[in-house]
DNA sequence: TTCACCAATTCTGAATGCAAAATGGCGACA
DNA sequence: TGTCGCCATTTTGCATTCAGAATTGGTGAA
């Protein structure tokens, strides 16, 4: 198994929950069931800990991080700037075939939408939200997109959608086509943002904050 | 010697150009620098490289990276989305004993100006920078501007400067200190991104592509 | 002289072993 | 009975070791 293998497997583990925030992350199980030895899965453990999944106690070993409420807003805060960087570099630099692909992914998340898919509509929505960042054209920006969103995607694919609030994302949705058709990237950043900024609402409602897994009282938090 | 304390070493070996970019890195060889044995070093390696900061080319170790001019184009990109948000959010949240910080620093920097002192300059331009950063308290973007100014510090920071750029600079930097003190975190974020723009287009005509270390014409780069 | 091929060396990547630190349990004492 | 301190066990962090791949140098043939 490869070294970015290695990282792969146990992030999505991290993010899929396989591996539930605060606990604590024994090398030698880990290392059992990936078929691998301590070194490899070590250097994993450092590498996802620079990306802040995990939380490395020296000498104490190391645990899935756990995401605050702050936390969530931080990220959220971010990930609206990358996404209206990105809206306004993708009507710059987008073409129109990839446009057009925007269109056919926003045309399938209407219909689930219609629908009530909410699995399928999450699933069109991310596609449209990954294909203006890669529309941007920036490596770069890619990388830190996908590090940030990777930590809130399952509060932000999972929250559950009031009617109304669905409804209101669909509308900004094609505020967001609509804005990327006429190459509009200062529009384009303003409903990002504010399309964004809902959704953190509703997260942060629905309370996604991680809870510790062994809130000892006496016990600080390093 | 601390995990993060190599990886902090080698990480400004590397932005110092101690170990030059394309270079390859001999694991033996710095390992006796720093007195450590190889897993250590491997490890932050591994960190390192998933920063952006070093390449590993698979069984055939690592090197510094290198920067072409379509990179040192995006990271200016997402630096002025960075600092774009992290001046909307300041305005929202810094005190105004962190106001005066700046205050004293832009004071500080214009009298550099008048002294013709580019390297006092550039220090107090940074401490400016970065306090506008804090200010947003946003621990996520403070994390991902620190490694993205990093990586293009150098190109920022060693560029000499035409009298007439020079002059722009500090006059952009009256009002990056005005918008603050009005906090108007969308003024700001116009001209913080206007200023980084001409900054990017400072940098790009100096030519600060770094260049291959040994760019032996048949060896194709992986 | 140049190219191709092969052996030897060097270097990377991973597993194992060892010392140090932390965790948990047991008994002594207040 | 509850708390503190000491010792055994476990786990981490690192050095060392081992296997495999790549590079280098050399040899021979065209």
């Amino acid at each position: 198994m490869l070294h970015e293998e290695v990282v792969s497997r146990v992030r999505a583990m991290l993010l899929d929950g396989e591996i539930p925030p605060g606990a604590r992350i024994p090398e030698r199980d880990l290392c059992e069931k990936l078929q691998i030895s301590r070194t490899p899965l070590r250097e994993a453990l450092k590498v996802l800990a620079a990306e802040g999944l995990v939380q490395l106690l020296p000498n104490r070993g190391s645990r899935a991080a756990r995401l605050t409420d702050k936390d969530m807003r931080d990220l959220f805060e971010v990930c609206q700037g990358l996404e209206a960087l990105a809206g306004e570099l993708a009507c710059e630099r987008i073409t129109e075939a990839e446009i057009a692909d925007v269109a056919a992914a926003h045309t399938a998340m209407v219909r689930h939408y219609g629908d009530r898919d909410l699995l399928q509509y999450y699933r069109c929505n991310r596609t449209i939200h990954e294909a203006i960042i890669a529309a941007a054209g920036n490596p770069v920006l890619s990388g830190l997109y996908e590090s940030v969103t990777a930590r809130i995607r399952r509060a932000r694919y999972v929250t559950p959608m009031t009617p109304r609030r669905w409804a209101l994302a669909v509308q900004e949705h094609e505020a967001i086509l609509n804005a990327l058709q006429r190459r509009d990237g200062v529009g384009l950043s303003h409903i990002l943002r504010a399309h964004l900024r809902h959704k953190r609402e509703e997260v942060l409602q629905a309370g996604f904050a991680e809870q510790d897994e062994a809130p000892a009282p006496w016990q600080r938090q390093a």
